[in-house]
DNA sequence: TATTGTTATACTCTATAACTATA
DNA sequence: TATAGTTATAGAGTATAACAATA
């Protein structure tokens, strides 16, 4: 007997069984991939995922402040705090102060900010049609109403 | 008028319309939720996502190198000699020299990490079950293999 | 008393470049 | 020349505790 055969010149391969069976382990795979991706369609616009949540919400919910930010896309208020910034610093977003409470202070997209993000929206579905290829759009919907269960608490 | 009404002592809703239409925003999420409820279904055992991967790599494939180890897993070499030191510190893996290359070592689970994946393992299984209670074994094997179709290159 | 935003800090994950010893 | 493992380093994500100003 001379044992297993393998292909020629490829090495016996890996097993991952438990791994394979694991949820978890299929979403961290996936979102690592899809992550790496979304960088790459972005390029020079130098915008990451969060950057690109952030943007999106203070477009789609202007005045609102830090603490329902960070809430509604799972960031703490103290992360936010540089995060903010950077946008800040960029002319992507406006802060003033919130009219109904000293404390808090009302967030806006910049004209700036709203350009951006709008290319950069044209870039990510670029990129979504790119990694989703594979899905038609019956299990794209099916695939997002998975994930939502998963999310929710 | 009195304006929108909204449900007493809640806050107006927020609105993402343009997040929760991307898949790769809908994956971050549940990824992150996943990665939480991980994390305290493993409680004391002080075994996080990546070490829980390298521990079922290594009994599954007695004798892989850390080349092969890293590539079936996505880590790069040099972020895996950290990972491995604090597995074999717990004594949770062995290594040896590889027979064939004098360059490679051979990786090995430990009689205790033998025991600890499979106290692990168990833990996993319960976790998996409380955060995809809302999908069915149909649903799961549906998001499992899309999963997979969106990691596959 | 509770909440908003902030600072400081510590861990972890990820990426890159350069080195050594072997192949 | 190429590969296996290593070191060093830097950027980014995430978690906690504590504080000042305001509610």
């Amino acid at each position: 007997m001379s044992g297993i055969a393998y292909p020629v010149s490829e090495e016996p391969e890996v097993r991952s069984g438990l791994l394979e069976s694991l949820i978890g382990y299929g979403l961290r795979r996936a979102t690592s991939r899809m992550t790496a991706d979304f960088m790459t369609a972005m390029g020079e616009l130098g915008i990451r995922p969060v950057q690109f949540a952030l943007l999106a919400m203070a477009r789609e919910n202007p005045g609102i402040n830090q603490t329902s930010l960070g809430r509604s896309l799972g960031i703490q208020r103290a992360n936010l705090v540089p995060l903010l910034n950077e946008l800040r610093l960029r002319d992507l977003i406006e802060r003033r102060p919130a009219p109904a409470d000293r404390r808090a202070f009302a967030l806006y997209i910049s004209e700036a900010g709203n350009a951006l993000l709008h290319e950069a929206e044209r870039r990510v579905h670029i990129h979504e049609e790119r990694i989703l290829s594979r899905l038609g759009a019956g299990e794209r919907e099916t695939l997002r109403e998975l994930l939502d269960r998963i999310r929710a608490d």
